[in-house]
DNA sequence: GACAGTAATGTTATTACATAACGGCCATGA
DNA sequence: TCATGGCCGTTATGTAATAACATTACTGTC
């Protein structure tokens, strides 16, 4: 399922997420980003993005229809699926992200409660850092 | 800061969002659905899908750009805002909301621990809903 | 009623996000 | 060799959302 090596679009657009360290990106930014690297057009970013979200080296934000390097270590893969959490700083865009056992256990409870069979859950915390609440 | 009174186009977006009933509707199927009303440009629905947000009569559903008439008694407005939780079935397409307070707790200490102020929190859960997996 | 102020609405155009459809290149292994 | 599959490129299009500006309807006041 999980193919072998990354190919040369997706290395780049991982590396352009990873050099943002923290910030998201939309797939146009990063298509801005690469041109000099030779990318032409948005579906080259998106079949990037896409291989590389299946990888779970990348996470799309939903609530900013962007895109974030994976910060976590997954060990995951396991049957109730990830449950991630997503801290999004309003003021200065920044995202730290989480994967805490805690709130996928509650998501699977609810889940049960309610008959449902869960494939996959995202958190998105919308607020302000302790940076940007400091000033 | 909430208004008093709904005007037209909002009763006749809140309404077409509720005869939906479970079934999330994106902008534009909205304004389909809404042309012999009068409706012609998507701006006077995303005005109306906006204003019902503030007033939490619509959520919108950030994983499939469409939005939801909330089902839930918000009896909220609390410090640490909300925490919704949503269970999107990905066969059918239907949506159940939930207000979960033990979530919500989760998010706040997850926020506390890393020193993150919260304004808003939502969590999107895609699997199979129980009718489906009966089939 | 006449008027000013404001909220709601209407219209056009544009920006931003994402995918469809098609074809080419090239490695590899039967 | 040549068929297969993975990756890559290009054009065109679909879908979601907002900017900018003009107009109409609903107040209260005099």
């Amino acid at each position: 399922m999980a193919k072998t090596k990354l190919g040369r679009n997706e290395s780049l657009v991982l590396e352009a997420l990873r050099d943002a360290s923290g910030a998201p990106r939309t797939a146009y930014q990063l298509l801005e980003t690469l041109r000099p690297d030779g990318l032409k057009a948005p579906l080259q970013v998106y079949r990037a993005l896409k291989s590389l979200s299946e990888r779970h080296l990348v996470h799309r934000l939903e609530s900013l229809n962007a895109y974030l390097a994976c910060s976590c270590t997954h060990e995951e893969s396991g049957e109730g699926g990830h449950a991630l959490v997503f801290a999004i700083c309003d003021a200065c865009g920044t995202v730290r992200e989480f994967a805490d056992p805690a709130l996928g256990e509650r998501v699977k409870a609810l889940s049960a409660e309610s008959a449902f069979t869960p494939r996959f859950a995202a958190t998105e915390i919308h607020g302000t850092c302790a940076d940007c609440r400091a000033g």
